[in-house]
RNA sequence: GGCGCCAUCGUCUAGUCCGGCUCAGGAUACCUGGUUCUCAGCCAGGAGACCCGGGUUCAAAUCCCGGUGGCGCUACCA
């Protein structure tokens, strides 16, 4: 029975590279019917950000990666570890430790400055019994560390990258048990990852130094220690370290805030250091499940592309009836403050079939149709010169504009047999007042094809745009 | 610095395990052309990679060694 989890630690929002590990970590979980485990490692209390839980969790249920079990935090198992921690104290796999801060800082100055690799020097790994009685009696606080053997070397079988060997003089005696009596991550993490019968360790290629001395304390409770699959981790998009907030949004919620689709994340998600194999892209959360295997994964980092993201994105939205979209795309028009009464939503819906090719995210729908909502868009200089300059060009809208009061019924249809009937008896091609309308009704020059969108802007609206184009731009010398 | 991990188009990757089918396939981004009222989309085409050097072999992107480069770790953080 496959047993995994994700343990983020509550130091922030989850971000897209946590994303993925939880995502690997809940195909694996969903591909081999095993059970997926959401764990806070919440043990240093100085690094917690309030609400950060909340954000895991919401993150991870917007992104469809639902856990069996948990959130377990381990701040509630406190005592736990501290038993644990005594035991292997017990068995003389551990010892008190009453250096202080100061003492280790200094050390490791020294060390640095005489080019010596820096540590712990084990000075209190020999102290008699006396001695660790007397510094307890005088109250000096203590931790415990891992007594790491001095000899020999210590290996694991990492599920991607083979046989990782370390000789066991570059190890140290780790803390395990912190002054405040709470536990580092080495010491929680393992007990939590025995005692809840954590069959795989999938995380990120950063924890690889760290597994050796995970093997060494599996051995030293004598627990049979999991299968390690470290991954890859996902880099910033100049290739150099790992991705952060200066390389624009990480987290995940920022992404749905930006208007991306989940599914959409999520297949992208995927994809970085995973392949179904052969030319599959486009790939649905139950497809991920019924084709993830481990062995596709990559061992080198990859680079978020943004770019690629953006793609898949509008994929996903094409994807997506007008309907379904319509209810995705409101609360962005609602954001933008451009829903004040039951006609705005409907214009919404119109607006849908207009705009859903031509938009990369959810966002650009408010962004692109502002001018459905306000007259106040503002005019594209570049749009005004090209089309404006002629003089007879006035001419001509002043003719579309009297057609359009005429005109009885206003389906696009419609609307562009009587334009285009205006050109014929111009004599003109169509583009000539087709782009000059299209100005006059949006202010761009980009957008839309212009019939549907003078249907769905309606005669009165379209008119009254023409008639003041005509009034701003006339005579006015670009 | 020490230790570790990694190395196919700019980017994500297929192929690498079990060497020949590959003068390396797909996607994205970029460029060109077509469709069209513009843009987007769609269609067609183009350019673009096996890090370097040795070795093994009839044959290496694929196996071995070395180098280089990138990244990670080096806390009473995770």
């Amino acid at each position: 029975m496959v047993r995994v989890r994700f343990a983020p630690s509550p130091t922030g929002y989850l971000h897209v590279g946590g994303a993925r590990t939880a995502l690997y970590n809940w195909l694996f979980a969903r591909h081999n019917n095993g059970t997926f485990i959401l764990r806070i490692e919440d043990t240093d209390r100085t690094r917690y950000v309030p609400g950060s839980v909340e954000d895991i969790m919401e993150s991870l249920k917007w992104l469809g990666l639902e856990w069996d079990e948990g959130p377990y935090f381990q701040s509630k198992r406190i005592e736990l570890y501290r038993k644990y921690a005594h035991e292997l104290l017990q068995r003389g796999m551990a010892y008190k430790c009453f250096c202080s801060e100061e003492r280790l800082q200094k050390l490791r100055e020294e060390q640095r400055k005489m080019g010596l690799k820096p540590g712990y020097d084990r000075k209190c790994r020999n102290l008699t019994p006396e001695e660790v009685k007397k510094l307890e009696e005088s109250g000096k606080p203590y931790v415990i560390r891992l007594k790491i053997p001095l000899e020999g070397e210590t290996s694991f079988d990492d599920y991607l990258h083979g046989k990782i060997t370390v000789k066991n003089k570059e190890l140290e005696d780790l803390i395990l048990l912190k002054s405040d009596g709470y536990p580092t991550y080495h010491l929680a993490n393992v007990v939590d990852d025995h005692l809840m019968g954590i069959t795989h360790v999938m995380r990120a290629d950063e924890w690889i130094p760290s597994t050796p001395y995970h093997v060494i304390m599996y051995k030293a409770f004598g627990w049979e220690p999991p299968i390690f699959v470290h991954l890859p981790v996902i880099l910033a998009p100049d290739g150099k370290g790992k991705l952060s907030k200066r390389h624009g949004a990480v987290s995940v919620l920022e992404f749905r805030k930006m208007g991306f689709l989940p599914e959409a994340l999520v297949n992208f998600l995927a994809l970085l250091g995973w392949s179904p194999g052969g030319d599959r892209e486009i790939v649905s959360l139950n497809e991920m499940i019924e084709l993830f295997d481990l062995k596709k994964v990559g061992k080198r980092g990859s680079v978020f592309d943004f770019n690629k993201l953006y793609w898949m994105n509008s994929v996903y939205i094409r994807m997506k009836n007008d309907e379904e979209l319509y209810n995705l795309v409101l609360p962005f028009y609602e954001r933008e403050g451009l829903i004040e009464d039951k006609s705005h939503r409907d214009l919404v819906k119109k607006l849908i079939p207009l705009y859903k090719e031509r938009v990369k995210t959810l966002e650009d729908f408010p962004k692109m149709s502002y001018y459905f909502f306000r007259d106040d868009f503002e005019y594209d200089e570049e749009g005004i010169k090209k089309n404006f300059s002629s003089t007879e060009i006035f001419n001509y809208l002043e003719k579309v504009v009297e057609k359009l009061e005429s005109a009885e019924s206003f389906t696009h249809e419609d609307i562009e047999k009587m334009i285009r009937g205006v050109a014929e008896e111009l004599g003109i091609k169509a583009r000539v007042i087709i782009h000059p309308i299209r100005v006059a009704l949006t202010g761009k020059t980009v957008g839309p094809g212009l019939f549907e969108l003078m249907e769905v802007l309606g005669k009165e609206k379209c008119i009254e745009r023409i008639k003041k184009a005509i009034e701003t731009f006339r005579g006015q010398k670009p």
